[in-house]
RNA sequence: UCCCCGAUAGCUCAAUGGUAGAGCAACCGGCUGUUAACCGGUUUGUUGUAGGUUCGAGUCCUACUCGGGGAGCCA
């Protein structure tokens, strides 16, 4: 689906992807990648010509006949009297494992081969050959097993077994070796190629908004502080610490939202994403808050409250498409270990239509509803998880993006609407996890921008350069933020965001 | 930050206020084209920290630390 038909006054400008990088040469060896291929066939330590593969490529059929050479870590392994020995070996190019027979005439099969364990790294020679057992098409005979590091079965932490996402947590440096954390970085990866892929053929432009600011998009005091200034001696005046003897002469913080700057490039580019780690310094404690997480705001020139829903809308379903189509080994993996029901419910979505609900309607179906909600329904106060989760999960069943807020509950960028009342805000809920997605119409007109500034206690003198865009060729416009750790919670059906983050930063933790 | 729950072997968990255990892992042996392999045996503890009650505390009380669930803030 194309948005270019909405009421674009410019056409899109050359995008960088028509500059097509020239072919780089070949490397001497490719480590990772989906070529599974380095610069050709190689010599082996018997002689005979070796490619570097990966495990995923291994395990396919077609791979059957090949002599290859494969790098990885070994998951366990069981001898067999009969005089070889099984290695599960993972290099993380895919969830399964590949099955190397490692034959007792190997010169260090004593030695070594029969001490290997979980963790191991090795470099594996042989021949690809259909296996006769079952639980995977293929197998490798080896020719020669190079032992690059041991893991001490007595003190590696990770066993063959299951290990709990809390104990795994507390080794955040060897949890990427699970099948869990190993298809959580798939799927990561997956993600963020689809978010990259659906605004580049949608004509946007991806901007780099600064991690540094001095502006508070939120307008809360729960930013972290950057600072040059000696903790333990800092520059008084009148009693307050003397910001401009400080690095940038002002106080600056971690950015809690691109969306200002991305405003900035949309009104003069039209069709803008960002894309980038943003930082919360609330002390939450919850399954869903970080303080550092990626964020990706969309910001349109143009755009109304719904056709910014229509992007929303078929965004998310893009993400959901490529994760089902992309990493279809590591959903199914989801599905068995983590989430009995996540396929019904992600193809569930994706078949749905979301339901556009006023925030006033959704407020008369909860008074109506006749569910006991421990905090009571009333206009003009935010809706709570519960209700939330009520009406994505209960009442409709597919993801609701509820919109026009009353005013009080909403920041001060946000469109006021006729009424006086409500402003264009919407928040899009899916079922598993409540919001997803928040975004807005954003207020165009100086006179209602400065107002409503006033009105939240913000001094406009601030921000003359956001003003600005409303003084000089304003244009109405929108844009949403989109959690990229509560789309991956949201993909996996896994509990806890810290799990779907590399190394999370959470309060009182920055481990690793 | 608030409410509730928890912390015992490497991991997951038992143990009416009265001698601290099991499964898995590890190690040894057996068996096996095996695949969360299986069978037998062996090893493993300052019961989160600091106090208190008690003849006696893993167990009861207080504080703290860490973890989990929920809430608020939000993405």
């Amino acid at each position: 689906m194309s948005f270019d038909h909405v009421r674009r006054f410019t056409p899109a400008p050359p995008r960088a992807s028509s500059r097509v990088a020239p072919v780089a040469p070949p490397l001497a060896i490719a480590i990772r990648g989906h070529t599974y291929r380095d610069n050709g066939p190689k010599s082996g330590s018997e002689g005979t010509l070796m490619e570097l593969i990966t495990v995923a490529s291994a395990r396919q059929a077609e791979a059957i006949g090949k002599q290859v050479r494969l790098q990885g870590w070994v998951r366990t392994r069981r001898d067999s009297k009969g005089g070889f020995s099984f290695i599960e070996l993972n290099d993380g190019s895919c969830q399964g494992n590949l099955q190397i027979v490692a034959e007792a005439a190997l010169p260090n099969y004593e030695t070594e081969v029969k001490k290997l364990g979980a963790g191991c790294s090795v470099t594996v020679e042989g021949e690809v050959r259909q296996s006769p057992a079952k639980g995977q098409a293929t197998e490798v005979a080896a020719k020669s097993v190079t032992v690059h590091g041991w893991a001490d079965a007595e003190s590696y932490p990770l066993q063959k077994k299951g290990h709990s996402y809390e104990f795994l947590r507390t080794i955040a440096h060897l949890r990427p070796r699970t099948n869990t954390f190993g298809a959580i970085a798939r799927l990561r990866n997956q993600v963020s190629r689809s978010i990259h892929d659906f605004f580049q053929e949608q004509g946007f432009l991806y901007v780099h908004t600064p991690i540094i600011t001095a502006s508070d998009c939120e307008g809360a005091g729960h930013l972290f502080k950057v600072s040059t200034l000696n903790p333990a001696q800092l520059p008084l005046q009148n009693g307050q610490v003397d910001f401009t003897k400080d690095f940038f002469h002002r106080p600056t913080f971690l950015t809690v939202s691109g969306q200002l700057e991305a405003e900035i490039f949309a009104c003069g580019l039209g069709k803008v994403y960002t894309f980038g780690p943003t930082f919360r310094a609330e002390n939450s404690n919850t399954s869903r808050h970080l303080a550092e997480f990626w964020m990706i705001e969309p910001e349109m020139a143009y755009f109304d409250l719904q056709d910014n829903m229509t992007l929303a809308e078929s965004f998310l379903k893009r993400i959901i498409r490529d994760a089902l189509d992309k990493c279809g080994e590591d959903m199914k993996f989801f599905q068995e270990r983590v989430d009995k029901e996540i396929l019904t419910r992600l193809q569930g979505v994706l078949n749905s239509q979301f339901l556009r609900l006023p925030y006033t309607e959704a407020v008369e179906i909860l008074e109506k509803s006749g569910e006991k909600f421990e905090f009571p329904v009333r206009w003009g106060i935010d809706l709570q998880s519960e209700h939330e989760r009520y009406l994505t999960e209960k009442k409709f069943g597919c993801p609701v993006i509820l919109f026009d807020y009353p005013r009080t509950l909403k920041p001060f960028y946000m469109r006021v609407n006729d009424d006086g009342k409500t402003v264009r805000a919407m928040d899009v809920l899916v079922p598993g996890v409540g919001e997803i997605i928040g975004g807005s119409q954003r207020e165009e007109r100086l006179d209602i921008l400065e107002q409503r500034m006033k009105e939240q206690g913000l001094d406009p003198a601030g921000y003359w350069w956001y003003l600005d865009l409303r003084r000089y060729g304003t244009v109405p416009h929108s844009g949403f933020g989109l959690g990229l750790e509560r789309t991956l919670l949201f993909l996996s059906g896994m509990g806890n965001i810290r799990d779907v983050v590399p190394f999370p930063r959470v309060p009182g933790s920055a481990e690793f």
